[in-house]
Parts: C-alpha cells; sequence; structure tokens
RNA sequence: GCUCAUAUAGCUCAGUCGGUAGAGCACUUCCUUGGUAAGGAAGAGGUCACCGGUUCAAAUCCGGUUAUGAGCUCCA
C-alpha cells in the first residue's frame, strides 16, 4: 500500500505497487501524456519504474531541464534506430547526452558521407511518426552480452566488460533496435520531435588516438519547435562573430597558405594588439615585474638541459648553421632563468619578477590551427617568479588578483578555472608535488573560486591552475595559467644565497595572463563582435565631410584629434553622407564626426555613435573630452603614449 | 596527425549533361556637391589552389599535394 508524496505535499495512496506513468495517469491525462520520467525520492527513474514503498514522487516532463536532458539522451537511441535500419553492419559505439544535443559514435565500414546523414535524418523522422513505446528490460550481464554477441555489437560487449559489477544492466527496446543504457529514457517517442543532425565528424574509440577511429554524428534536440528554430538561430548570429569573418570585414589580419598557422597583422588589428601589449606592460610594471627580452633562436642543448627537447622535438621549429642545431623556442622559461643566473642572486632578491612579451613557434599539428585561437607562432605574456617556497603561497594569491583585474577591464566576467594536478610522466619527487599542488588549492580556495579539478592533467614539471574563456560558440581556450615548477630551475642551475649563507634552488612559477597575444584578441573580437570599447578600437573617431568645401576643415579636426593622441581617421571620399555613415558604422567605429558647411561654420562638430545614436552638434573640444571621459576608466591608452 | 568536407575576381557567392567563366559588393574614371545606414553611369579585373591523369575537349571526372572548415587526438 504505497503512499506517494507529491511536490506540493498532497499524497496518493494505492492498493498495491505502482509505476511513475500510472501515478501520472491516476492524477489526470494530460500530466500522464506529457510525463517523461520521475525522481523517487532523490532518483531519476523511467516512467515505467515501480514503486513499492512510500516516497515522494516528482514528475518530470520536457519543461523540466533533466526532461530535455532524457529527449535528448533517447534521440541517440533513435539515431541508432535509423543508422541499423540503413546500415545493418553498423557497430554501435557510444552516443551520450552533450550541451543542447546529443551525438553517437558508430563505426562503419565507410564513412558516412553528407547524403548518408540527411538519410540517417529522414528515417528518423519516419519513426518519429510511428509513436512506438519504448521498452525497458533490467538484465543480467549474462543476457546483455548475450544479446550484444547476437546482434554483433563488439562495442556493447566492451562496455559492458567495464561496468562494475553491482550495476544493474538495461536494455532498451525501439522496435528491433535494442540499445544499452543507465537511462531513464522517454517512455514513448513522441516525445521525440525537435530536433536536427548538425555535425559528422570522426573521433576516437575511447578518446585514444591509438584506437580506430569511429564515425561521430551529433545532432541538437529540443522539447518544442520554437527552442530548435531559436537554438539554430543563436548559433547562425554566433558564427557572424566568428574572429576569421570579422577580421576579414574589418581588415585585422590576414593568413596565408606560405606560413600555416603565423599571422600577418594588419594596420588595425595591429593597432589593438599594441593596445594590449602597453595595458598589459603597465600592470606588470604596476605588479613589480621587470619587462626582459631574449633570444629567437637557442641551441638545441638548452632544450636537452630542459627536458623540453626530450618530450616535445617533434613541435619544435629547428635550424642549423656552422655546424650548430638550434630550436626557435617554443617557450620562454629557459631563457628567463638564463637571466636568472647573471650575477650572484641574494635571497633579498626575492620574489624576482621577470616578464617577457615571448614570440614563440611551435610546430602544432596541422589539425589543431585555428586562426588566431591556436596559432603556430604566439606572443605569450610571460614572466617567471622566482621565489621561495615560503613565498609561492602569496605570489599566486597576488597573481590571481591581477589576472581579474585585466579580465574585467576587457569585459570578462566569466572565466573558467581549472586546477591541473601531477600527469603520470612527470619530474620531481611526491613530496614537492603535495606541496605545490596545496599551494594553488589553498590560493583559489582563499578567494572563495568556483574550480574545477583535472587530475593528470598538469605540465610535466608541476601542477596549474589555468584560467579559460569562451569563444562565440562556446568553444573553451585556455588563456590564463599559472604553474609551479621546482624542477627547472634546479635542471638549469639556478640559485641564490640564503640568509645563513647556504646555496638555496628557487621555485620559478610560470604564469601568463593573456596567455597568447593571438588568442586573446581572437576571444575579444568575437566576444566584442567587432565592437570594441573606444578604449580598444583600431580607429575611435572618423571625421566625415560632407561636401568637398569642408574637406580643409575635416582634415583640421582630425589633425587636433590626432595631435591629442586620439586614433582618428577622415573621410574626404565624394560620396554621400549617408554611404559614408553606413560604412564606418560597419567597421564599428565608435564615434563619426559629421563636418558641413553648418559645423565648420561654428566650428563645431555633430557627433554620432556606431549604434546610431545623434549626440548632436558640439565644439571640438566637449567632443575630445567626451572620448577621454569614455576611455578614462582604463587611463589613456592611445598609440602616441 | 586522424576522419569528413571545401578551394572560382580583393570580398561574398552562382556556374545544370565535360564544350575556353558570371553576379553583387569593393576598385578605377566620369557625372553628381549632398545633412545622419547604399546617388547615377561607364570601365577594368580570373593560369577556376597546385601537380598529374582520363578525354577531341576539364572549373567540372579521377589520383596526389597544399591550405582552410568542423570534430577527434594533442597542447611545454
Amino acid at each position: 500500500m504505497p503512499t506517494i508524496t507529491l511536490p506540493d505535499n498532497s499524497q496518493r495512496e494505492f492498493e498495491q505497487a505502482v509505476t511513475i506513468m500510472q501515478v501520472a495517469e491516476d492524477i489526470g491525462p494530460g500530466l500522464a501524456k506529457a510525463t517523461i520520467a520521475g525522481y523517487i525520492d532523490d532518483e531519476l527513474h523511467d516512467a515505467c519504474e515501480l514503486i513499492d514503498h512510500d516516497a515522494r514522487l516528482r514528475i518530470i516532463t520536457n519543461k523540466d531541464p533533466e526532461g530535455i536532458e532524457i529527449i535528448r539522451h533517447s534521440f541517440a537511441h533513435l539515431m541508432g534506430h535509423a543508422v541499423k535500419q540503413l546500415f545493418p553492419n553498423a557497430k554501435m559505439a557510444i552516443g551520450p547526452v552533450i550541451e543542447e544535443g546529443f551525438y553517437y559514435d558508430i563505426e562503419t565500414e565507410k564513412p558516412f558521407t553528407p547524403a548518408d546523414v540527411e538519410a540517417i535524418e529522414a528515417r528518423m523522422n519516419e519513426l518519429i511518426k510511428k509513436d512506438y513505446d519504448v521498452i525497458r528490460e533490467v538484465v543480467s550481464r549474462d543476457k546483455a552480452i548475450q544479446t550484444f554477441t547476437k546482434r554483433d555489437e563488439p562495442y556493447k560487449q566492451e562496455i559492458i566488460n567495464d561496468i562494475p559489477d553491482d550495476e544493474i544492466i538495461k536494455l532498451y527496446y525501439h522496435e528491433e533496435y535494442t540499445d544499452m543504457c543507465r537511462g531513464p529514457h522517454v517512455p514513448n517517442t513522441r516525445h521525440l520531435r525537435y530536433f536536427k543532425l548538425t555535425k559528422l565528424a570522426g573521433a576516437y574509440w575511447r578518446g585514444d588516438s591509438n584506437n580506430k577511429m569511429l564515425q561521430r554524428i551529433y545532432g541538437t534536440a529540443w522539447p518544442d519547435k520554437k527552442a530548435l528554430k531559436a537554438y539554430l538561430k543563436r548559433l547562425e548570429e554566433a558564427e557572424k562573430r566568428d574572429h576569421r569573418k570579422l577580421a576579414k570585414k574589418q581588415d585585422l589580419f590576414h593568413f596565408q597558405e606560405e606560413a600555416p598557422g603565423m599571422v600577418f597583422w594588419h594596420p588595425k588589428g595591429w593597432a589593438i594588439y599594441k593596445i594590449i601589449e602597453r595595458y598589459i606592460s603597465k600592470k606588470m610594471h604596476e605588479h613589480g615585474y621587470l619587462e626582459i627580452q631574449t633570444p629567437q633562436v637557442v641551441d638545441q642543448s638548452l632544450w636537452e638541459r630542459s627536458g623540453h627537447w626530450d618530450k616535445f622535438r617533434e613541435d619544435m621549429f629547428t635550424t642549423s648553421s656552422e655546424n650548430r642545431d638550434y630550436a626557435i623556442k617554443p617557450m620562454n622559461c629557459p631563457c628567463h632563468i638564463q637571466v636568472f643566473n647573471q650575477g650572484l642572486k641574494s635571497y633579498r632578491d626575492l620574489p624576482l619578477r621577470l616578464a617577457e612579451f615571448g614570440s614563440c613557434h611551435r610546430n602544432e599539428a596541422s589539425g589543431t590551427l585555428h586562426g588566431l585561437m591556436r596559432a603556430r607562432n604566439f606572443t605569450q605574456d610571460d614572466a617567471h617568479i622566482f621565489c621561495t617556497e615560503e613565498q609561492i603561497q602569496d605570489e599566486v594569491s597576488k597573481f590571481i588578483d591581477m589576472l581579474f583585474e585585466v579580465y574585467r577591464d576587457f569585459g570578462f566576467e566569466n572565466v573558467i578555472i581549472k586546477l591541473s594536478t601531477r600527469p603520470e610522466k612527470r619530474v620531481g619527487s611526491d613530496e614537492v608535488w603535495d606541496k605545490s599542488e596545496q599551494a594553488l588549492e589553498l590560493a583559489l580556495n582563499n578567494k572563495e573560486l568556483e574550480w574545477d579539478l583535472q587530475p593528470g592533467e598538469g605540465a610535466f614539471y608541476g601542477p596549474k591552475i589555468e584560467f579559460s574563456l569562451k569563444d562565440c560558440i562556446g568553444r573553451v581556450w585556455q588563456c590564463g595559467t599559472i604553474q609551479v615548477d621546482f624542477s627547472m630551475p634546479e635542471r638549469l642551475g639556478a640559485s641564490y644565497i640564503n640568509e645563513d649563507s647556504t646555496k638555496q634552488v628557487p621555485v620559478m612559477l610560470h604564469r601568463a595572463i593573456v596567455g597568447s597575444m593571438e588568442r586573446f584578441i581572437g576571444i575579444l573580437i568575437e566576444n566584442y563582435a567587432g565592437a570594441f570599447p573606444a578604449w580598444l578600437a583600431p580607429i575611435q573617431a572618423v571625421v566625415i565631410s560632407i561636401t568637398e568645401k569642408q574637406s580643409d576643415y575635416a582634415e583640421k579636426v582630425t589633425d587636433i584629434l590626432k595631435n591629442q593622441g586620439f586614433r582618428a581617421e577622415v573621410d574626404l571620399r565624394n560620396e554621400t553622407i549617408g554611404l559614408k555613415i553606413r560604412d564606418h558604422a560597419m567597421q564599428r567605429v565608435p564615434y563619426q564626426i559629421i563636418v558641413g558647411a553648418r559645423e565648420q561654420d561654428e566650428n563645431s562638430v555633430a557627433v554620432r555613435t556606431r549604434e546610431g545614436e545623434d549626440l548632436g552638434s558640439m565644439s571640438i573640444e566637449a567632443f575630445t573630452q567626451r572620448l577621454n571621459d569614455d576611455i578614462a576608466c582604463l587611463g589613456r591608452t592611445n598609440l602616441e603614449d
């Protein structure tokens, strides 16, 4: 006689054990129709789950986040159903839910073509129309193995072998198709309506590149048509912000075949770069860093001693001359240690913070290149802090503060923080790793920051904190980092004299805020959709003449702005005012200064923003004051500084 | 690096069955001298990524290379 308590605390009593669906039916036919699954006490179950004891029940429909997730998961099975009908020899691997959709990894004789995907989508739509019931069966391990042996599904068998003994195994039947899953799943395919298969790609079995590459089909699914349409629209809009597209439109930079993964910066893109560089440089100065510059090409032996040659030689560009082998520097740390090593250092010199805008070259695998986000030549806002063990905590803490100061100035609120701990292949004792991992964790917790642990993802010389930002379509890119290194200073002979006159090896902290100037600019372009705030905009104001008669006056106004350090341009083209405004608005220039006969007579300017707001006529001084106010929050950042 | 796809004018893209290439924008010149998101006309512009093959004939079909895109792997 189970008593079921609903979320509103109302209770229903039943003569015998009931399923979630039966409870829903008891409440009303509308709810029964919408029921996807339910929480029995605090556990999520299929709608066919039997309740034989007093319990709390919360029914899940497509209005709940869990409901949407179940729908997406069931869509993966539905795709499996369609795939097996069209490609009976396909071997199904895994089909999980991801953010906004699902995918299935499948082994096939021949890779799927885009036409195959269309056919699969069409077949899914046909299956949907059948509104068939999805039947769940709890089975023994033997029965599961038997089922998938009979179905000739080797990947499923492999998965079963990895399922812990105490876990129950469930099969879900979609007519003649059978899949295995933890569930829950929708009780009937009528819940599966609004989806689209979005992309086709290869993916390694179990994410290991030594394994066979399977075919992965991605899809997106939503509870209603409106949500699906909105998602596709959102994606389309986001793609317009792609930094590679905006770079072409705004003439910021380009890539070409002769230098894959290396940027040709154009004047406007380089202006942004220099503004950021100057900003960071100033910040570093304020935070006690000393800026240096080290060589691009360094003898191979240094990389051998640092350990990089061993681990990364495949990814390093090399060159040779007069029987000596060199590597183009892939990172700056060994060079910074060389600077540290010059002259005798005292404990009084610590912490010593050496900073460099270090240009690095890494021969990244061709398939990983991605515009500015992943380039073969990039510049790190790198710095290495040489300090004592006792100073680590404080330095890490100061660094995190500085990082957030910078990110806020660039308008980033949403920073993804991860702590990566010791990898399998590493140098240094466990004791040293314990200490450094704790130092990083403590620094994060003291600031009450939210972070995720990434076990085994640290660098070979030490653990690290990563600070990542998202691009226009939500891809996550690591930007900032701070890494503890107990190994490299010793390997490269760094030392200082302690209070007691003994020689000690300093700890080194590797750290970067923007990470790669290139990547950071890429993310900035996408986040601002090309409409940079005035302090970052490559052109802050464009002076537009209405007719040729104002050419001299327009040039005069432009010169005044330029002489005050503003980035201004003049547009004297023989075109209508409407066209010129349109051009510069599309170029996202923050301010347009329109000068006609009226302004010339009054020695004034008419100001318009790129958003289309008409600020009216004002004196040149009033405008420069306004522009100054606009960029004042971050101090004047003019190229002429 | 792996899987799939793509590569045509400066840009965005058409180009059917294999018969020597087309639009819009941009560019140049001329007309127009204007008041807040496209004034008008004319002109110029292409070794169809590169190398090879099939064919009487290749932008188009086939193979390879390079680059790019999506995803996977990797990322000091």
